[in-house]
DNA sequence: TCACATGTTGCAGTTTTTTGCAAGAAAAAA
DNA sequence: TTTTTTCTTGCAAAAAACTGCAACATGTGA
């Protein structure tokens, strides 16, 4: 039998049955369990399938969430992320927030760093499965169609139930004296019981989002523990925001 | 003979069997090894077939196997969606499950049918929150990165406290006598859980899968109120499950 | 016709690929 | 924890691929 002719049934099976065993494929091919460890690697190089601890799943699923083209401001977003990341540490148990600079985190989670990750948004959960040393754990309810987050009575009574280390959030607005404010009542509801069970809030917000408001207020500027923008902690336009014991980064 | 003959006939046998050994070949053509080699490099540089270790394979052979992006078996899993879609009536309460089959089913939801569904299922999820009309709850709890499904006692508790007129549920195996099997001990924990939860359970299932099975049971096949297949329900090979309740579809 | 270039084929030696096996490491299960 | 299973690594045998070479056929031009 030829080696492509192999790898091609295995494929089969794994599409057919989700997971199969590598032993049972070894049985059924009648070659050796290596063989089969073998080819299934090889799968698993070129993305045709995924390869776990004695066996092999089905990657139908999993569409590897393509960063839609054009995300504003993504390199300000990326230099967020960046900074936001070395804030994590090994065995951290994290919230992540909606919105394309958490997202844009999630994505850039070292593959080495072992994390539990709490997340309400589907994008953020499909980009957090994908991998597998991030213990991650998706907070139900109804999801807007929007904005991809569950939301709802439901998903802040189940908020209520657990506790962060660290919460990191977006924002649609925010402000020195006014604090962080929203767009919306309900996503103010929803933020407000993230950072109610977080020991540490970190917000991530461009910098272009300063000095900006609107009518439903999440918190004041003082709630948030660490301030991560895309400039230097030393710039001006964070001078409004360099008190007390807020951590600029 | 000519060598446009004999790569002509090397092209027969590929086509005709989708992979062929050289050594077969050379026997056949009663040329060396090393001639039909020759031969199967210049085909394959001319993408007339694809030259592998030991032998060759059709083009459409690994077409279908470099199928990344594709579903496997997509036609077979649309029609049983589509079948699958006519049990739905307006504004229903659903269970739609993981898998590619349940995910072409939550694709094809016609865009005017108001539906309450529950998924927990990332991909469905993301597939259903695209759609206005769908009111959609995702069931949360600690995603497993093979499946991109929440499980767990968290997921199970949660689908006790819901019910749904109809589930519609993958498998991993299934067979007439053994009922519905699976891989793993937690899907079927789970499985058995969204059972519970429904009035109603549709048994989503491509033939390939008929008479296979596994470990751990999930239900009986009596459990099953619809099963669907892409088969016409009068088919041979649904005679065993031809019993009873169970309604073919 | 002859000399010569060109292309094809088979053979031999060497290199690469594939496969199975075994021992220790790592991971999962009990 | 201990036990079992699976993974990794290195190795060796077998199969296949590649390379260079020689033999042979075919065609070309002098």
């Amino acid at each position: 039998m030829l080696k492509e002719e192999r790898q091609q049934l295995i494929l089969n099976e794994v599409d057919l049955h989700n997971r199969v065993l590598l032993t049972d494929l070894a049985e059924q091919l009648e070659v050796s369990v290596d063989t089969v460890r073998r080819d299934v690697k090889e799968l698993d190089a070129g993305s045709k399938l995924r390869k776990v601890h004695g066996g092999a799943v089905s990657l139908g699923y999993t569409h590897t969430a393509a960063r839609s083209s054009n995300v504003y401001a993504l390199s300000e977003k990326m230099a967020i992320a960046e900074k936001a990341i070395s804030l994590l540490r090994e065995g951290a148990v994290v919230f992540i927030d909606g919105g394309t600079t958490c997202l844009e985190m999630a994505r850039m989670i070292p593959p080495k760093l072992k994390l539990t990750c709490f997340t309400f948004s589907l994008p953020v959960a499909l980009q957090l499965a994908g991998m597998p040393h991030v213990d991650l754990i998706f907070i139900g309810g109804r999801i807007s169609p929007d904005s991809m987050i569950s939301n709802g009575p439901y998903t802040i009574q189940q908020l209520s139930e657990v506790r962060f280390d660290y919460a990191f959030l977006g924002t649609g607005y925010v402000d020195a004296l006014h604090g962080l404010t929203e767009f919306d009542w309900d996503v103010v509801q929803l933020k407000k019981a993230v950072i109610r069970a977080s020991k540490k809030v970190v917000l991530l917000c461009i910098s272009e989002k300063l000095n900006s408001q609107h009518r439903f207020k999440t918190c004041d500027i003082n709630d948030i523990n660490t301030m991560v923008t895309e400039l230097s902690p030393e710039n001006n336009l964070l001078n409004l925001f360099r008190n007390q014991d807020l951590r600029l980064l």
